[in-house]
DNA sequence: GGTTCCTGGAACCCTTAAACT
DNA sequence: ACAGTTTAAGGGTTCCAGGAA
């Protein structure tokens, strides 16, 4: 283990670190990085510092890469000093100097975080030395731990693991192994040999293979083309059963399995990289394993023998050339303290990427004035960009911030997040690509903030604080690398639907910063799905009585003669209890729209709205998005007087907040801080709803909702008792429940669960400083530092980073420790099981539940239960068969 | 004319579902 | 009814080709 850093200085400094108990993974990011120049001899130093460290900030305007002293890297190719490098290093330095960067093309972060010294170079040195003035530590060399690297596991992947690959050869150092192939930019890869396009010139680099990167690809007649079985891959079956594990079909060890197994270890942990890791920059896990996982595999990024550190440049334009000095940096921590670019804000003081923001404020609002194409196939990192993400008209999407009365420009972030009815996350199988080029008017910086990538351009008053978004590809990971990562628990089968979000951070008075954030609609990000899948984009009405019988059109793609459109109704947790097929006007209807009456619903006594979804299908396994649409009561009242039941009270609560867009309960307290109340399914926290994929108001919610600034908070909130080890505090009280997020989402992933009741507002208090603590019961974090960034997300609850799968490890959640425990399981009652049979329309079945008293509305001991895990919805549909077929005996999937 | 980027199409082959024994 | 096997379909990934800048 100590090998990689090649200097026993750094391995006590490693084991040393490792030790101290370190609550704010802010407060070790500046202790490593700049506690290295001032000796950092010992804890005490260590400890102390902390105060002298201020992170610079850097400021406006955009300032290019070049007054960083960076240049292109041509120039500086031909200086890279093979000289104790790596094997593979050695071939990417000679890849750089022979070929060098067009500098025209987005280098991928793989690059970047390269170990080639040509990656850590000036362009962050300098900007190191104009941020920090810094100097350099020689004799400490540091693995890279690259944010973004445990996205992509690519020494993991399927394809890498073909038989005649040789990279993982037991000789070679990990560190030094090809695997760090910067696969995402195929030219500077010795490993494709495919595309004439993509591989120019194909002696150079089929000698490089050659040569000792051994990553190169099969040598069947189309070397690469087809992944491989997966080492490890998971499979759909491994997740209806938690238990299976997948099993290392070759390579012995396994450098996945054998890699979770070794540094499944935490702070205790002797080795750097795990302490360091347990520093990671709050993902979703408990243990931040994704870093662990790949940086010490799959991106070795430095070799035994180095002796140097580097720093790791983040931007693509910070062409380097390796400097006369170097610095010790964690590159992990780097991104998450300060990224150079437009924002000047600590990263570390921003909201994690996973957490909901608002849309809008009092004043300001973040909108999406132009909304990119529903389709928009990404490119692979094997594959050459496919461009800019688009309008429909043809130009980019445009975004706005309105309001906004400043006349310093200010820096819109944009990430690819998910685009299911969960959580609005980064997606983990996709991330935005920085396109280059002539036709790209719009400048834009690359930063990767925990793991993703995110491309940041100014919104300048002058332009109306309006950016026309034609920067931003999307580009598709392999989904087997991403599976693999621990704790991932997405699939990526099928999960192929994107958004773009977009995120702003307004400065305020006294050093705060409001954060805004919105999505764009949804982008299918598949070939085959944007060709064969029907998809709904418009909808000329959102709901009508309970009768039906109105017409509806629908304006969308890929509809068929055989299109049918399928209305639905489940419950909160997941049950289809109604479907109903819609009369389609074939006459009218085409190719891209289609005429339907509204058949009537189940049930037209109803006195609540009803929310339901509708489908279009065009055969088997070829269905829409589900669409919402919701049956209003008839305008003459038959109401009872009777007190509505829980269940139907939540359902009540359930379908207002669907219609309003914001949680029926939703107030401001008296701390003038929106506090949502989910009125939800009963006896299922608000997480569990997620999970389930139950459409909470999501992104329309965060969009209606209103920002909230609040004063800093008081150490209470880091003085909170810990309930949780994984990074939710709670504060006990009668009345309500507060939680205060002590770490990024991703180690919080027991939020939910801490609901007491429904019937009691939460406050969600979301604390980015306290993030690092709560491991393993770590002492509370410190006061929060300057640059305290504190958003309060209404709706939290309703996306709970839970909710995100971020730690949605295959072993049943631990129940928060709180007195009125909510296990993390979906809680299947028997009473459930009657549905529909017949699948084909037009069929209207109940399941006794709709309105049933007698049913036993909340937890009942000795149910069946079920762990789901973040997957897609119709994955969770599977799921939810499989329970029904574990609880009914009935079989067949579409029996509702 | 060469290079690079972008785009559409399709081949390859693994996974999954369905059919069959 | 269940389990195992085979086959077909679906889907992910890669490669190819051509046009535009």
């Amino acid at each position: 283990m100590s090998s990689f850093y090649g200097d026993k200085a750094a391995i006590g400094l490693a084991e040393e670190l490792s030790q101290v108990n370190c609550q704010d993974e802010l407060e070790f990011a500046y202790l490593f990085e700049y506690g290295t120049n001032t000796g950092l001899q010992d804890e005490q130093s260590i400890s102390s510092d902390k105060d002298l460290i201020s992170p610079p900030s850097l400021s406006y305007p955009l300032v290019e890469a070049s007054q960083y002293g960076i240049k292109p890297c041509a120039s500086s190719y031909a200086e890279v000093n093979t000289e104790g490098l790596s094997g593979y290093e050695q071939l990417e330095a000679k890849n750089y100097q022979e070929y060098g960067r067009p500098n025209s093309q987005a280098l991928s972060p793989r690059i970047e975080i390269t170990p080639s010294r040509e990656h850590y170079s000036h362009g962050r040195d300098s900007l190191q030395n104009h941020l920090v003035n810094t100097s350099p530590s020689p004799g400490l060399t540091v693995p890279g731990l690259d944010p973004l690297a445990y996205r992509e596991p690519q020494c993991l992947s399927p394809a890498s693991s073909n038989s005649s690959t040789s990279w993982h050869s037991e000789n070679l150092s990990p560190w030094a192994s090809p695997c760090v192939s910067p696969s995402n930019s195929p030219r500077l890869q010795g490993v494709h040999t495919g595309s004439p396009r993509t591989s120019p010139g194909t002696s150079p680099q089929t000698s490089l293979a050659e040569d000792g990167c051994v990553g190169r690809r099969s040598p069947s007649p189309r070397p690469g083309s087809r992944s491989t079985s997966p080492l490890c891959k998971r499979t759909y079956e491994m997740y209806r059963n938690p238990n299976l594990v997948p099993v290392a079909r070759s390579r012995s060890p396994s450098p996945h399995g054998g890699h979770e197994e070794q540094h499944a270890g935490h702070y205790g942990s002797n080795n750097l990289s795990g302490s360091m890791n347990g520093f990671g920059v709050g993902q979703a896990t408990s243990v931040p394993t994704k870093i662990v996982k790949t940086n010490q595999q799959a991106y070795p990024l430095y070799p035994d023998n180095h002796t140097e550190s580097y720093l790791v440049s983040c931007d693509q334009d910070m062409k380097n050339k390796p400097g006369p000095e170097s610095f010790f940096v964690i590159p992990q921590i780097w991104p998450k303290q300060l990224v150079p670019g437009i924002c000047s804000i600590p990263v570390a003081s921003l909201p994690p990427l996973e957490w909901p923001l608002p849309s809008r404020s009092d004043q300001y609002e973040l909108h999406v004035e132009v909304q990119p194409k529903p389709h928009h196939r990404a490119h692979y990192e094997t594959e050459g960009s496919r461009g800019a993400v688009k309008a429909p008209t043809g130009g980019h999407p445009v975004v706005q911030l309105r309001g906004y009365r400043g006349k310093e420009p200010l820096g819109l972030q944009i990430f690819i997040g998910t685009a299911d009815e969960r959580i609005l996350k980064p997606h983990a199988f996709y991330q935005v690509h920085r396109i280059t080029g002539k036709t790209v008017t719009t400048t834009s910086y690359e930063k990767i903030i925990n793991g993703t990538k995110v491309l940041e351009i100014p919104l300048e008053p002058k332009n109306n604080m309006k950016a026309i978004i034609d920067c931003a590809g999307i580009l598709k990971l392999r989904n087997a690398d991403i599976e693999l990562r621990k704790g991932e628990t997405d699939i990526g089968r099928k999960n192929t639907r994107v958004r773009l979000v977009f995120r702003i951070h307004i400065p305020q008075q006294g050093g705060q910063h409001m954060s805004l954030q919105v999505a764009s609609h949804p982008v299918e990000c598949s070939q085959r799905s944007a060709h064969e899948l029907p998809m709904v984009e418009k909808q000329d009405m959102d709901g009508c009585s309970v009768l039906g019988g109105q017409q509806m059109i629908l304006t969308g793609q890929n509809f068929s003669a055989d299109s049918k459109v399928i209305f639905m109704e489940k419950t909160h947790d997941g049950q289809q209890i109604w479907e109903l097929e819609a009369t389609v006007d074939k006459d009218k209807s085409q190719a891209s729209m289609l005429f339907i009456e509204v058949p009537p619903y189940r049930d037209p006594s109803i006195c609540h709205p009803a929310k339901v979804n509708f489908y279009v299908i065009n055969g088997k396994r070829k269905r829409s998005q589900p669409q919402h649409f919701t049956y209003t009561p008839l305008p003459v009242p038959s109401i009872k007087t009777e007190p509505v039941d829980e269940y139907e009270s939540g359902r009540m609560g359930y379908s207002m907040s669907q219609m309003l867009g914001v949680s029926p309960q939703s107030y401001y307290n008296t701390r003038g801080v929106i506090t949502p109340d989910s009125g939800l399914v009963p006896g299922l926290v608000p997480c569990q709803q997620a999970r389930l994929g139950v459409s909470p108001p999501d992104h329309r919610f965060q969009q209606q909702s209103q920002a909230i600034l609040y004063p800093r908070p008081g150490k209470s909130m880091s003085s909170s008792p810990i309930y949780s080890q994984t990074g939710a505090t709670m504060m006990p009280d009668s009345h309500r429940s507060v939680l205060v997020h002590t770490g990024s989402p991703g180690q919080s992933p027991h939020l939910g669960g801490q609901h007491p009741s429904n019937q009691h507002p939460s406050i969600i208090q979301f604390s980015p400083t306290n993030h690092h603590l709560l491991r393993g019961g770590d002492p509370p974090a410190p006061p929060p530092p300057e640059h305290q960034h504190i958003i309060y997300c209404e709706g939290y609850n309703q996306h709970s980073p839970q909710a995100t799968g971020a730690n949605r490890s295959p072993v049943p959640a631990q129940a928060p420790q709180h007195p009125q425990n909510y296990p993390t399981v979906i809680q299947q009652q028997p009473f459930l099981q009657r549905v529909a049979k017949d699948r084909s329309p037009p069929v209207q079945v109940e399941a006794q539940r709709c309105s049933s008293a007698e049913e036993p509305r909340t937890s009942v001991p000795g149910r069946v239960t079920v762990k789901q895990e973040n997957l897609d919805q119709a994955y969770l549909d599977d799921v939810n068969e499989i329970i029904r077929k574990d609880l009914t005996g009935v079989h067949g999937r579409g029996q509702t």
